[in-house]
DNA sequence: GTCTATACCCAGATAGAC
DNA sequence: GTCTATCTGGGTATAGAC
């Protein structure tokens, strides 16, 4: 039952959103009265919690394994990292960095940033650290990581009409700026 | 009381979000009983449409100013336009969006998302197709400008340590990437 | 482990007095 | 126009039976 809890919970958050999950919502599809969940967990806030470990080490281990892959260069690995993402990933990035600041209890709050800055941007600042000589000289990686990161958040939204990752990761490189 | 309302409102709902606003919050801090509220709106969420409208009516017209301008080139009125945002609109983006996505009844949803694109967007779309020869061919201005707002986002966000909106710019013009 | 019952709180909204 | 009083419904969480 509580993994069964964890999966729902990890689609509806991803998708509703923390506030506007509650704790019936995710019983009630699991066939179970409410207070089950408190058996399994002594907060609500502590099933986001779960939730995001256990996705967070997937996503890392995964995205290093590309930043590894030494037969890809590095615009085709951002194109199969992000492309990763929204595979094992497919919710609204907004919603869950919305939630992550302003949802949830301050200690909450560090403990995830710190959990996503590691398993999420760590990969990615990696690769561009291990590429520093392809880059301009002016571009310090950190920030140009949280960048890409709030591109994808537009891409994995599903309001966003366009479907072409590779696009976005050329705009990102090359900027839209005739040289 | 109605402009007050909406004075309140307006800075309640795009720091802490829709959800987390209520109406007795607002009417405390004016001082009033929570029922006045509805001696003025029929509903919340027209409190919600209320503030959106009076704010984009006022973002749209500076906005265009600036387009308008024609001592400014292109990069230094994207810088002054992004500027005026952060002054004008000191809230976090991520806030509004995930609002009028996430936590308001879909007829209002599509309402509000006409209104900022027209307002908030349509001045920086009219921008980039007036320097279209200045841009790489195969960049496609609406996606362009989804883009920045994205990246925008980020930088109206206090959850960004770095403060130069130029370098933000400077990026997004030209790419990471050394050519 | 899951149930019933329930406490408690806070939300949006309405009725009707002043 | 704003008030008091109140309805209704939703939420998280707990106690204790089975």
């Amino acid at each position: 039952m509580y993994e069964k809890i964890l999966d729902i919970a990890e689609q509806l958050f991803m998708t509703q959103g923390y506030q506007a999950t509650s704790t019936r919502q995710i019983t009630e599809i699991l066939g179970v009265t409410q207070p089950t969940i408190y058996y399994h967990f002594k907060k609500k806030e502590d099933i986001y919690y779960a939730v995001m470990l256990r996705l967070s080490k997937d996503i890392e281990q995964n995205l290093t394994k590309f930043v590894e892959d030494p037969t890809q260069q590095l615009e085709s690995k951002l194109i199969s990292m992000v492309e990763f993402l929204r595979e094992k990933h497919p919710f609204n990035f907004f919603v869950m960095m919305h939630d992550v600041q302003h949802s949830l209890p301050k200690e909450m709050t560090t403990k995830l940033y710190q959990l996503f800055s590691s398993s999420y941007k760590g990969p990615f600042i990696r690769l561009l650290k291990e590429n520093r000589e392809k880059l301009q000289a002016s571009v310090d990686i950190e920030f140009a990581v949280s960048q890409l990161f709030i591109l994808m958040a537009s891409y994995l939204d599903n309001t966003n009409p366009k479907d072409n990752i590779s696009e976005m990761i050329y705009l990102y490189l090359h900027g839209i700026y005739k040289e």
